[in-house]
DNA sequence: TTGTAAGCGTTATCAT
DNA sequence: ATGATAACGCTTACAA
């Protein structure tokens, strides 16, 4: 297994077996058909002399890459680096490698990454996209989509996780309960949180005021800018609702900040369940979605769209739950009813 | 630009264009020679064709695929995902992709990753690799090592941040002192973050008993683990610099869970700086890495050997910053000297 | 069961 | 400045 100056290629590995390029190509992909003996005499050609495949001709010769185009606006937020490990997960199983892109949201860079990997890869993971960047892909290439939009998508009962979550602060006693929202005009699921909340509200009979819903805008800096619009109101909240983790983070510092006590001033949910909200100060009640789940699930579908086996289901919605920390509490009695 | 059928090569626009393919390849790569006019004429045929360049075909013929291979353990750990996302911006800055694959540190994978890549990328950045996983790459790729060894790497003065870390705790009246380890089989980093402690202590003339060195194996539950043994000893330290921040936010965790207060009880350092020590309860001190910055000088440097251009240094070694939060504080009175 | 022939779409090389 | 031709290493389709 000395290191070979130039590749070795099928015809190499063919010389030494004394057979055909065909059939070491045929061994190698695990075609039925050939006697034992053969399979034998290659696979020892295979290992004497260090085959390994170009992927590149294996690409341009079978109109297929074996890789899967994962597209995304940031590699390093938390939501999407668990969803990324779950896909890693299961493309490995299958064989496939994971090509990571990022479009920092810019229009311009969504457009000329699908148009990439349109050639590129062989199915396409959309991790968090904007509203309609599925349409740039057309029919070309098979799509999945994380988040709650496409025509496959993996995501999570927002709805009802906001309702978890909304029911778990009115439970508590709180009335004056505030939200910080997503961006609507990217994502679907941002919506379908406030939607989830507001419908609880009013089911509870609670008017929510409009200067009780704030944008978060999905980040630290965003929730802490919002949070602190909420906390200054002349009828501040006894709790807010962040449509994701991040969010609840810059919210908890703008509390901390205007020197409140998490949760005897103000309760706090969020929503993700990223691993920072079990080490945060106190650490955050929030609705759990299974996102390395979500993220293997996703991967899974789409290799079955690339192998062409229709999947059993072209939408799977997973179930949120809650995860009671320490952010929670009643109202105090002073503030507690409006 | 409706969406052909089947794919636009070279040829169908080198028809419409009335040239040969190589004019229009030519084009394509910016070669300079050749008129303006069949420069605008091509350029309009390409767009005309909604021409996309297939990169299976290019890297065949080209002999490279613009791929920048990382190699990683696992792609959600907070270390890990700073620099990706460093690298991230550096690759699409010059135009190449960003294949992410992982190894779950198992050397059989390992093996089989860094052979593929050998062929499928043109270079590869290996993040906190196994100690001698360089060598599977021999001399086929040029590769670039995020971490303390390698022919050429990056990494961060991992010495000097780790005695940083331990006069700031002598600083604050510390003497039972004790380091949660890295793993030093794999991990060159860890080994020199354990002397730069011990050669601190010794300078200080401050002896470490054995059992004030534990293994924290980088992680939350190795942290946590080796924390507890610490803290239940007959004479527990008062102090813990912990070999990265994700075993010190276990340490924390056993801190607690041993009714100890932190600072006041305990006190703890971290390396990294990770987003998540800045949201702990308290946040932590630590001695900080750039990592984005590190992640994007690595693909830097691995896109200059792959461009040919011989990079002005092999070695780049970023300075270790003390990051000051509420982790540390002087030692009780009662505990503090021994 | 095995082999032959013909591409896949691009770039390198060498002519013109 | 432009073009013809031959690779690149593999797989598909078909023949033996």
């Amino acid at each position: 297994m000395a290191e070979p100056l130039t590749p070795v290629t099928l015809a190499d590995v063919a010389q030494v077996a004394g057979v055909s390029k065909m059939t070491v190509s045929n061994v190698i992909n695990n075609k039925p058909s050939m006697s034992n003996e053969t399979r034998q005499r290659v696979q020892r050609a295979l290992e004497a002399t260090g085959y390994v495949v170009n992927p590149a001709a294996r690409a341009l010769a079978g109109r297929r890459s074996n890789l899967i185009g994962v597209l995304t606006p940031r590699v390093n937020w938390p939501f999407v680096t668990e969803v990324l490990h779950g896909a890693s997960v299961a493309a490995e199983a299958a064989g496939l490698n994971l090509g990571i892109f990022t479009t920092a949201n810019n229009p311009t860079l969504e457009r000329e990454r699908a148009t990439l990997l349109r050639t590129l890869a062989d199915g396409v993971l959309l991790v968090a996209p904007s509203a309609d960047e599925e349409h740039i892909f057309g029919q070309a290439v098979p799509v999945v989509t994380l988040g709650a939009h496409g025509q496959r998508s993996i995501q999570v009962d927002n709805h009802t996780g906001a309702a978890i979550a909304t029911r778990h602060l009115l439970g508590l006693g709180h009335r004056r309960i505030a939200h910080l929202r997503g961006k609507h005009s990217h994502i679907l699921d941002a919506a379908q949180r406030e939607a989830g909340f507001l419908a609880t509200m009013q089911a509870a009979g609670q008017a929510v005021p409009p200067e009780y819903l704030q944008d978060g805008e999905f980040s630290e800096e965003g929730g802490e800018r919002a949070a602190r619009v909420l906390l200054t109101l002349p009828e501040p909240p006894t709790a807010i609702f962040a449509a994701n983790d991040r969010s609840a983070i810059g919210a908890l510092r703008a509390a901390h900040a205007l020197g409140l006590r998490v949760p005897q001033d103000l309760s706090l949910v969020g929503f993700d369940d990223i691993h920072a909200t079990s080490v945060t100060d106190p650490p955050l009640t929030t609705v759990r979605q299974p996102l390395e789940k979500m993220g293997e699930t996703a991967a899974r579908l789409l290799i079955d769209l690339i192998r062409g086996t229709e999947p059993a289901q072209s939408h799977v919605i997973f179930p949120a739950t809650l995860v009671t920390r320490a952010s929670t509490a009643p109202p105090r009695a002073d503030r507690g009813s409006s």
